[in-house]
DNA sequence: TCATTAAATTGTT
DNA sequence: AACAATTTAATGA
């Protein structure tokens, strides 16, 4: 984790499987796509660069192509607090983008991710033109809004099975994050720095997962095989 | 395409 | 934190 730099964002033409990873762009008609697609950019992260920090001014609204990335916020004493990864299909900071504010937390790279970025003022135009569009911001606000209480309890746990076992079902959550699927590709270390604990801790938790067929360890990802058990993981002893 | 080597990731202590 | 084992990615013939 360090870069400095500012991510650059690059106007260029999507490919088709880009414009297929971004879960809006299918609900708007055809006049409000094309602007949309003509006004997206696009941008390589390296690990550890910043896509968005806090206390700047909205610029964009971003979205994870492929990657996989970290929402944090640094407190007064200086300590960073992380609160969630974010993995592919996730758009993220509409509510700052609303009310064109700053943003409120940092956002970086975990590990080498393609971002997708919308200017605010197309943003806001879209808002003001799509209904399809405001469906899916409205869809995106309270669904989110049901993780940050999810999260609340998740810190309120002991348990590091438990809090594996949420933790990576709301990186499952297929209405937030469309782009993941059956497969979420992420490393047990990643996942030790999203939770907050050791790498070790992790693969014990998720090797008792596994055991219970609610998940599959595979080689530098995660397979979902119980989504339900997931989120209502319990503690065996 | 295949074989070899390096790098990344996982499992274990 | 360290180590070995396993899997993938990169390289070059």
């Amino acid at each position: 984790m360090q870069t400095e730099s500012a991510l650059h964002l690059r106007r260029r033409a999507l490919t088709a499987a880009e414009l297929d990873a971004i879960p809006w762009i299918h609900l708007l008609s055809s006049l409000e796509r094309e602007r949309a697609v003509e006004e997206l950019k696009i941008a390589d992260a390296s690990p550890g660069e910043y896509i968005c920090r806090m206390g700047r001014p909205v610029t964009y609204w971003f979205g994870v192509v492929d990657g996989l990335l970290k929402m944090s916020s640094d407190n007064a004493e200086g300590q960073t607090m992380t609160f969630t990864g974010v993995p592919p299909g996730g758009w993220f900071g509409e509510g700052t983008a609303m009310k064109r504010e700053t943003y409120r937390y940092n956002i970086q790279a975990l590990r080498k991710s393609m971002v997708a970025g919308l200017h605010v003022d197309t943003f806001h135009w879209l808002l003001d033109h799509s209904i399809g569009f405001n469906r899916f911001v409205m869809n995106q606000l309270n669904e989110r809004l049901g993780q940050f209480i999810a999260a609340r309890e998740i810190d309120r746990m002991t348990n590091p099975d438990i809090r594996v076992a949420r933790s990576l079902a709301s990186l499952f959550n297929p209405v937030l994050y469309p782009g993941v699927g059956e497969v979420l590709r992420i490393t047990q270390q990643e996942l030790a720095y999203l939770v907050g604990l050791s790498r070790q801790r992790v693969n014990e938790a998720l090797t008792a997962l596994a055991a219970q067929d609610v998940i599959k360890v595979e080689y530098g990802g995660l397979r979902v095989l119980d989504l339900q058990a997931l989120r209502s993981q319990m503690v065996f002893r």
